[in-house]
DNA sequence: CCTACCGATCGGTAGG
DNA sequence: CCTACCGATCGGTAGG
């Protein structure tokens, strides 16, 4: 019920607005953890004004999980990520991939809640759709620079890179709090060579 | 309060029993989804039977996570990794971490909830013991097979076999409901591949 | 007829 | 280890 204008309405702003808050008190407390009213409070809403721009919790939930999604950031890094040889492309991706979720890593815990508190139902339906553009994607960069590649299965190659990409930021969070971790770029280079020499056949540099 | 003998008391066994399906309930629902009348129903007992064993909710599962966490399992299976050259150790290590952790993957579930809804402090207070062994193991390893390691200074070292532990166990947990991945056991072999490559200064095999 | 919201209260459940 | 409860708060809805 968008309106075609671009100026969005006071309703929208309203809405948009509660489910910036939503992800917010989520993120922090998990699903269960946070209540309608804490939600409401956070907008500057009475209880049912919440309710009269969302059915339910869980439809809030949805639409905060949908809107903060990682795969809003990973599938553009993909798509743009730019280089001559196939090193110079997957590292683009990655470091665009993790550039942009840098300022935001508590989307690992949306991504943990939904697992657990909504078991997995919306990632499920939303990796339905993924998968197919991430294996196109790998595709085409794999026959263009097969010949660099070391002999990797397709999903092995899309498996092994989003790993990484988890693998990366998992330690990241599980490590930083105490342990003497070298400083991210750092680390996040140092992590992208392991795994190029772990998948070129050509020594890198 | 334990007593001397190696026979559990009766409070014992009630107790394990407890823990044993609090554990199977909070990975399921998470923390503020289980209720302690939930947990109690479920250890046969009444509500206020439940507190006689704990003194509240929150005791109830950095027990559950102390117990369950996966270091119980990832510490042996480092300090018994076998193998005459580094490659066979750090295959050995993760097969034997892996294989111990396949047939109970909600670990991660237990981790996750830790660090969204308890806010990561036992899991803190936990890596803080652990990681001084996981470096004086890695020390170990690094001192004595420095000449095929590639350049990968020790932190980076241990952040990414811990990496690949991770890594796996996430994409088996995101792409194995829907995506055609390869069989379990093929699909690390392929990855640990790729990772050996990435780490050795000597082509593998 | 719409939107955006209110104060008050529903039946049940939370940890203790 | 139980029955019987508590203060409070839960997600959701009433009429206006």
């Amino acid at each position: 019920m968008q309106t075609m204008t671009d100026t969005p309405s006071r309703g929208e702003i309203t809405r948009q607005n509660i489910k910036k808050v939503a992800h917010d008190l989520f993120i922090k407390q998990g699903y269960h953890g946070t209540s309608m009213r804490q939600i409401a409070n956070a907008a500057n809403l009475a209880l049912s004004g919440l309710y009269n721009h969302f059915p339910g919790k869980e439809d809030v939930f949805r639409e905060v999980f949908l809107q903060f999604h990682p795969y809003q950031e990973v599938i553009p890094a993909l798509s743009e990520a730019q280089g001559d040889s196939i090193e110079e492309i997957l590292r683009d991706a990655m470091n665009r991939m993790i550039t942009a979720l840098q300022n935001r890593p508590q989307f690992l815990n949306l991504m943990f809640i939904e697992i657990i508190e909504m078991n997995s139902i919306h990632a499920n339906e939303l990796f339905a759709r993924i998968f197919p553009v991430l294996t196109h994607i790998a595709n085409d960069i794999y026959q263009k620079h097969q010949d660099r590649l070391r002999p990797i299965s397709i999903p092995i190659f899309v498996r092994s890179f989003m790993g990484l990409f988890f693998s990366y930021f998992i330690t990241e969070l599980i490590f930083s709090p105490r342990a003497p971790v070298s400083s991210t770029q750092n680390a996040l280079d140092q992590m992208l060579n392991i795994y190029m020499h772990g998948v070129l056949n050509q020594p890198t540099e």
